[in-house]
DNA sequence: CGCCACTTTGAGTAGTGTCAATGCTGGTGG
DNA sequence: CCACCAGCATTGACACTACTCAAAGTGGCG
């Protein structure tokens, strides 16, 4: 085979050379076809047949997984640049729903011939590895999420974890998520996001309108102490000596969290 | 290079052909090493400069991850067959925290090796993007279990994720963690589990001697059924009727759980 | 303009966490 | 051999978080 086929110059779907790994990937042979969806559009829907998996190149896409009784959870946000719809090649059917969120655009490519890369490219295999593990390390992230924080924790995570990256001054963010939308991905109801980011906003610690659209992040530093739940009484200190001061006095009435 | 040195056969390693992927793997050119852990070994430590991977042969090891106020939580089990310590490949540290919970044996590689053998040998390659995602459908699987999940339920899954394959008929398990590992899996606290196994036992649905050790499942059906949530008011019920018969009576005080 | 979906807010409560005390078990040393 | 001890498990009382149910507010779109 042409090895030149696989140079990134030779990509006729991926622009320059962003996101160098998914570019190995999409513009193998040419058997990978551009496609785009509109917001709410389905990718691929759980159990169905897998016959392709998806690179996403632009936009967010929601992962679902539903359970038996119909419950539905967001397992995760793909970002550009992120595989979609890889399951384990014995499983003929995708482990999950896959919707887009926002105007996306994705390579989509045959599952076979993925197969058929693997096999006969090392590069993309190890891209391949990559690409899982990180997929793997972001769903523990969330795990230690949904396990061991509390509501304003997660809220104040999840906003933080909308930022691109972890030290951009740009603080005005996109939200492509319904509150409902977040409350399944950080397993709590729609009352209770609905009322920490309410509370954040009395603080002043975030200004979001209402709705889908965008969040301001206004005072990083308490919301990233929220985050990581700086001042909990519990298990934190299980080592340490007790706080003296005794135990924390009843909140005071307008705020959801301690003073900091 | 020979290909006859893959063949499993040749696998001085590994026993017959079980676990014929992670034969391929761990039985490689012979720079895998052969190791063995006492129950509470640590195989490697989150953030502690990673050199090899690991593959489980025997024994059952645990996943920690560690949060910067020292509060830790399990993520996963390892099962045999199970890789350990693949990160990111650019990442020269261990993501997590790896401890052995019973006698352990694993075949430990050098990661270099491992970027080596993927870059050569397609075949383990593919195994390798199929362990890889075994691990992320049981992480996400977990994922649904701690965000929507109630703590009877959680329990519930829990003990039956213990069968070793979907319809054993044996029921009498090993169970080597503490209450307190337990409830850190499954983001509870420790009397929670306690409490709930407790009332498992009154119902006879499990058979448990306290701590570490063995479980038994006398009401395999039961377990199942409330692992999965049945009767519950809430969200799932959504698009489906409304239960006519009226809001559910207070439960009564001997149970944690409704009637069956 | 009115409908519809989404969000916000409020009141009440179930379910877990927290704290504290007790029980059980296996190991150690007198 | 038994008493003691340390560590884990259990149980109870209580507090508080987050869920449930209900109702009103907001905004977009035909």
């Amino acid at each position: 085979m042409d090895e030149s086929l696989w140079d990134l110059a030779a990509c006729l779907l991926c622009d320059a050379q962003l996101y160098s790994r998914l570019a190995l990937i999409c513009c193998s042979y040419g058997f990978s076809r551009m496609q785009s969806f509109e917001p709410g559009a389905v990718l691929f829907r759980a159990g169905s047949a897998r016959k392709d998996f998806f690179v996403l190149r632009q936009g967010q896409v929601k992962l679902m997984m539903m359970a038996a009784d119909g419950r539905e959870q967001i397992i995760g946000l793909a970002v550009p640049g992120q595989l979609l719809g890889v399951t384990t090649l014995e499983d003929p059917v995708y482990p999950c729903t896959a919707i887009a969120l926002t105007q996306s655009s994705v390579c989509r490519i045959p599952y076979h011939e993925l197969v058929n890369v693997v096999e006969t490219n090392p590069r993309v295999s190890l891209s391949l590895v990559r690409l899982l593990n990180q997929e793997l390390k972001r769903t523990r992230a969330l795990l230690h999420t949904l396990g061991r924080k509390t509501a304003v924790e997660k809220v104040a995570s999840f906003i933080l974890s909308l930022k691109p990256t972890r030290d951009q001054v740009e603080t005005d963010l996109a939200l492509p998520l319904s509150r409902d939308e977040i409350a399944s991905l950080l397993g709590l109801t729609v009352e209770t996001v609905s009322r920490v980011m309410a509370d954040f906003r009395r603080r002043r610690i975030i200004d979001a309108p209402r709705g889908r659209g965008r969040i301001r992040i206004l005072d990083c530093a308490v919301l990233e102490s929220l985050a990581d739940g700086v001042n909990r009484s519990s298990h934190a200190t299980r080592e340490r000596p007790r706080r003296p001061e005794g135990r924390r006095a009843s909140r005071e009435q307008s705020s959801l969290v301690p003073d900091h």
